[in-house]
DNA sequence: TCCCTCATTTTGGTATGACCAAACTTAGAA
DNA sequence: TTCTAAGTTTGGTCATACCAAAATGAGGGA
């Protein structure tokens, strides 16, 4: 048992300046010498280097903080600022599991922030409008330097949006693959990790859009056109396809939400 | 003074069972009802609604508990994921900043996940071959829709780079503002995240090469023909010249690293 | 023998309380 | 009024404790 006075902390102490600058030599950093970035760094470097592979369990809280001679209290604060960094994945009552960053890992990562960037339409509006800047870029370059093999998948992609017309739902998730062969045409991962982003983080206000088979029609109708031109081997109306979908698209979705530009 | 046995708390106390399930009903999330969760969303959202104002400090974290009824190591663990998110600046000894997140700040937050994944020499070819594929994306629009303002702003930008050509630092300095240009071109705050994003992460390779007012003049010549191609109103030509600068600054890295590829 | 159930042990989540040292504040000296 | 020193917050860290859910292992039934 434990018998202490109720009061608070609040009582200075005036003993101090005696050993002044003997604590941190640890982390280099000029304005950083807290404990749990030491531990974060090390951990970090464990992970970089497969010594804790990817979808492995960290160590239990109680041996890490005596591997680095730590309270529970730092190395709780390491393990949540890794999970905030997307080096491990820590559901609530669970081992945080490892996880080796890709760059899916950094988009996820960000998740968060950049919801709150959204909160406003114009955020919305410029993360689109970057989409469409990308996705042009993509077809442009698919239309110009697109191999056979990558031209079957997009063929297939389009068989697959068209089969799905009448299933909204369906529709909807053929046409991201749609798009998303166009990010994996470059074979950077890179862009299909953007690809993910945008789907992710648009997807609040396309969910919510009403859909039907009409529509449905329209978009594959625009897909069709995007991939004729592209094996037409036409960056221009590839690119002109491209944009008066997207376009569409966004005027549909700012009329549905009533933005203001 | 406080008298307790030194033993740990590995006793297990077995009246369990009887209350469960009556603690969270906090975050409403299905596998997240952490106490800080709340906490962060709480905060997170008073910085959205400007109740607490950019650059503002934070309550002082003991000010907080009393607030969220919460112990001090929950508020910690709040603040530390705010951090960790960009959403305050936490220095060591500080009263945390608020910080409204923007684009740069996204990028910012995701810096040491991305550096690690340019820890192998693929990585830093991805990340590049994806920035040459913006920037030729960029000059394109640029060569087909840059107005006078910003053509003014982009022959500036290049004529600070020429008088710099002695000075390789400054030079240095120069390249990245003439590039810079071309990302605030489309008037998206997106890109000149981006831009940012791609010189401190590439920083780190770039800085190391060796430097020379010959390196420097041939650099300022592809930047003069990019600049022409673009009042020219010629996109083909400004995505060749683009394409031809950043893959010789690759190939002068990639020696310079041993790179394999 | 193998699967399922239940008791036991770990282990993450949270709370207290305490202490230090650096930052901040303020009152008094120059 | 300005500078300085004392006093007061406040962030960083530690140690301890308890709970409840997850993981584990032992025993019983198919």
């Amino acid at each position: 048992m434990c018998i202490t006075t109720l009061g608070r902390d609040f009582g200075p102490i005036k003993l101090s300046n005696a050993l002044k600058g003997a604590q941190a030599v640890k982390t280099g950093s000029d304005n950083h010498p807290r404990a749990a970035d030491v531990i974060v760094a090390a951990i970090a470097a464990r992970i970089a280097s497969g010594e804790l592979p990817d979808k492995h369990p960290l160590p239990a809280e109680r041996d890490l903080m005596q591997e680095f001679g730590a309270s529970r209290t730092v190395i709780r604060e390491a393990i949540s600022a890794l999970s905030n960094r997307g080096l491990v994945e820590s559901r609530p009552r669970y081992r945080p599991i490892v996880r080796k960053p890709d760059y899916e890992t950094v988009l996820h990562a960000t998740g968060d922030v950049v919801r709150h960037l959204l909160a406003d339409s114009g955020g919305v509006r410029n993360l689109y409008r970057s989409r469409i800047f990308i996705e042009r870029a993509l077809v442009r370059e698919a239309a110009t330097a697109a191999q056979k093999p990558e031209i079957e998948l997009l063929r297939e992609a389009l068989r697959l949006n068209e089969l799905a017309i009448p299933d909204s739902n369906e529709f909807y998730r053929t046409d991201i693959q749609f798009h998303g062969v166009l990010y994996r045409m470059p074979k950077n991962p890179i862009f299909p990790a953007v690809h993910q982003g945008y789907t992710s983080w648009l997807a609040p206000h396309w969910e919510k859009m009403l859909r039907s088979p009409e529509r449905n029609q329209v978009n594959y109708r625009a897909h069709k056109s995007i991939f004729d031109a592209i094996i037409d081997r036409d960056p221009e109306a590839a690119d002109e396809a491209l944009t008066n979908h997207l376009n569409a698209a966004w005027e549909y979705v700012r009329v549905t939400f009533e933005l203001d530009e």
